[in-house]
DNA sequence: ATGCAGAATACTGTATGCAATCATCATTCG
DNA sequence: CGAATGATGATTGCATACAGTATTCTGCAT
């Protein structure tokens, strides 16, 4: 994809793309995806030269990636690649419920009946992605349906805060989203149509109980795997 | 104060402070003091000449504060001191409701007695700042117990997300500290009395109420004073 | 063999310089 | 007289160079 000036969907104009930019992107997606794993050292020099940019945007990326809670910065020893432990996987997973609670309510008051369309657009890209077991593509898909859900409750803080819990939640979560997948899919419907009627009420209670489901499977999972080796 | 290497209270050694902390600390204070209106641009130069050190740790700093909220950066364009809507106050505060609630909950049940009786100096604190009539210092009173009982929900999640929303709220918090006050710290007293028992659900419904109330009655003085020149 | 001291190396932190971009203002044309 | 257009100055984005610090390795004494 060339970094030419494009526009984007809204018609909005697009200003060029700061190479910090890419390069915040590029890293999330070499962490996610595993080609850096967690504890390693990040050089600066390394980066810099494998992503063809200068040491400036690795850094400032750097700073973003550590608030986002992706790399640990240590004062001049550098980036690490955070080390999740299961414990604060348990707190992400428990915060997040608190925060998409909250916006499952805000979306079923401020939701038009276009925004719940496109709520079952992407809950039918879910349901494809786990026909097709992809999990990447499921957990892309759920990622994409909670997003959208947030933007729907008009909540400028929760949008700006719930991608930096989320986007590390999707990553751990993606090992267990084939087997929790079908149970999942079906809440969201039903949290849709609450949307969809503007019950904000059930559609917070719904949104609470998904949640609360997911960290007990996600913590039924890692208990039998660390019971495995422990 | 030398920058030489020093010996924290806890025996930790102290790296050398990389100088994008030190302008960061500058840049919130003269945000929250007033000192950078919202809306200004802020020069790179400007700001570096005036702090005396170079564009780069500025150009970092100014990345940290784009994340923490304070500032808005748009591309090519520079910085923004970013300016508060009353609609965003509202959805921090609401935020930070959640937030808290759920730390006053794992407080209660982390919390030593050790912990307890620090709570305890802190809250002196608030009522000697509440006695002395000290706007600023109720406010730092507040945040320094709010941020405590964070601390001890042993939740690096939330102890990484809450300052986040807190110490805005503590910008636009601080017209109504004093009229709140009173109200505010006998609450404070029944909510660590709740912690100190490990009453882990009297703690979280205190808490609810606590900062429910702080945001009604933000909203109401919003709503008197734009009720003036509207 | 083991522990320690000191030098060498590698990396981060900071400063500076240059090119690209944006906003502003004067100018020109309808 | 107003609006579009081109030039100019200011500011950001990026790259490179240098200084300070941490880590590692080697050699030596115990």
């Amino acid at each position: 994809m060339p970094d030419t000036p494009t526009v984007t969907a809204h018609g909005q104009i697009s200003r060029p793309t700061p190479l910090r930019q890419a390069v915040y992107e590029a890293l999330t997606e070499l962490i996610i995806n595993g080609s850096l794993k967690p504890g390693r050292h990040l050089v600066e020099a390394e980066l810099a030269e494998s992503l063809g940019v200068s040491r400036q945007p690795i850094r400032e990326a750097l700073q973003r990636l550590q608030t986002a809670g992706w790399v640990d910065l240590r004062p001049s020893q550098g980036a690490f690649v955070h080390s999740p432990t299961t414990q604060e996987c348990a707190q992400l997973l428990s915060v997040r419920a608190l925060l998409e609670t909250h916006s499952a309510r805000g979306a079923a008051r401020h939701a038009t009946a276009r925004d719940v369309a496109r709520l079952w657009e992407l809950q039918q890209t879910g349901l494809a992605a786990l026909a097709a077991g992809d999990a990447r593509a499921i957990v892309e898909a759920n990622a994409a349906l909670h997003g959208h859900i947030t933007l729907l409750s008009r909540n400028a803080v929760l949008d700006e805060l719930i991608p930096q819990v989320d986007r590390r939640v999707r990553w751990y979560y993606m090992p267990i989203a084939k087997p929790r997948g079908k149970d999942a899919w079906n809440e969201h419907a039903r949290i849709i149509e609450a949307i969809g009627e503007g019950a904000a009420d059930r559609a917070e209670e719904l949104m609470r109980r998904h949640t609360r489901n997911t960290t007990d499977f996600y913590c039924e999972q890692i208990a039998a795997v660390a019971g495995r080796d422990d």
